[in-house]
DNA sequence: TGTATCGGATACGCCAATGCATCCGACTCA
DNA sequence: TGAGTCGGATGCATTGGCGTATCCGATACA
């Protein structure tokens, strides 16, 4: 361990990071210029450079952060089921709550999809998250459903592909026009049919499909 | 009308949104520089400004004509159903067809999107695309539905605002790992027991949920 | 076939952002 | 408390893309 300073480093690093996330959210990867985030760090580009090696670095720093956040989040809900709203009503309102700041990850992590798809590095680092994303939230459905009395008729890790894909492609109608379709309007309206088409009562005879 | 030549003008035009589109797809709005494009277009960038008063004009003229392209091909599909599979197997490959050339279109129009939740004009410009979309969905299920002897029992344009999040949502998952998730599989694996579950025999009793 | 006009090419200036090299101040440990 | 090292600030050079002003060739009409 060296001798100098070793508690300012997380802290500006910290502060760039958070600042990176609104900048990035307001002009995309892109557009952002690196001194805006700096400043509103309050710090300057030497302080930025001294931490991150180029914009990029950052932009992997800042998904991986986030990406941790996410899972962890999960793993939360997960645990706090017992203590939750045990109906399949309870279940579809964990998945349909979204709250305002998942605007700014939204514009963001898109972007990183967008850039995965073209960088094949950046695309495994995304399905390594995906995949624990995936693993959790078939975690929370199967255990929530099974203490509801029902279990699942198909995959759920597909299952959760498309879950995350309503919430993804809802999330993109919800944000260009929030007046019109409310974040997790369509997990609300649809979940709970969904849900019921794809279980079944866990000691009874699948329902009539 | 003026003397001079018209005829070279709309091909150059072409060439270039041809180009653009590549080249956009390929790089991304920001990173992806007019002469590229121009020069995979075959002309200089004394064209491109001849044509066009600067790169962001380009991208919402690129996002125009695919916008028209897309509801025509949706308009296409309703008129052809009559000689299609009626069945509700039929109606889901149709909504599960997704080309290759999907690909580059998916990439730019999701960072149109993107662009769209910034900057509120955008916005509302893909708001009309977006509703003249659903509304050719709906129509088309409706249709479909109604000659396999089905009716909704939900509102048809927030089942378009579903389906079209379920397509977006799985093709970034299909894009970024494309081994794992081919195109359209969400589709599907999920669509027919939605869909059931979404509707009731046209003469008969609503089914049990 | 000549000519007027349109479309595309060429060349230039401009600007903004990146990233580096260097300097100074702050903090930790002996 | 002092000295050495770490972290952040400052200033600069480079890059490269954008957009404009001007020039040249091609084309349609009289």
């Amino acid at each position: 361990m060296p001798r100098g300073v070793t508690k300012r480093r997380p802290r500006t690093r910290a502060a760039l990071l958070a600042a990176a996330l609104e900048v990035f959210a307001e002009h995309g990867f892109h557009a952002a210029p690196i001194e805006q985030i700096c400043e509103r760090a309050g710090f300057t580009r030497g302080a930025f450079y001294s931490n991150f090696s180029s914009k990029e670095e950052l932009f992997l720093a800042l998904f991986d952060e986030h990406s941790e956040r996410v899972v962890a989040r999960i793993t939360t809900l997960v645990d706090s089921i017992s203590t939750e709203n045990l109906t399949l009503q309870g279940l579809v309102e964990v998945l349909a709550d979204i709250e305002p700041a998942e605007r700014d990850w939204y514009l963001v992590t898109t972007e990183f999809t967008l850039y995965a798809i073209r960088d094949p590095q950046a695309g495994w680092a995304l399905a390594q998250h995906d995949a624990r994303l995936r693993a959790e939230i078939a975690r929370c459905l199967t255990e929530h459903l099974a203490r509801a009395g029902r279990t699942l008729t198909v995959d759920a890790d597909e299952l959760a592909r498309l879950l995350i894909a309503i919430r993804e492609g809802g999330l993109a109608q919800s944000y260009v026009e929030p007046e019109q379709l409310p974040p997790g309007q369509l997990e609300r309206r649809f979940l709970v049919p969904l849900l019921t088409a794809l279980t079944r009562e866990r000691t009874g005879r699948p329902e009539p499909v």
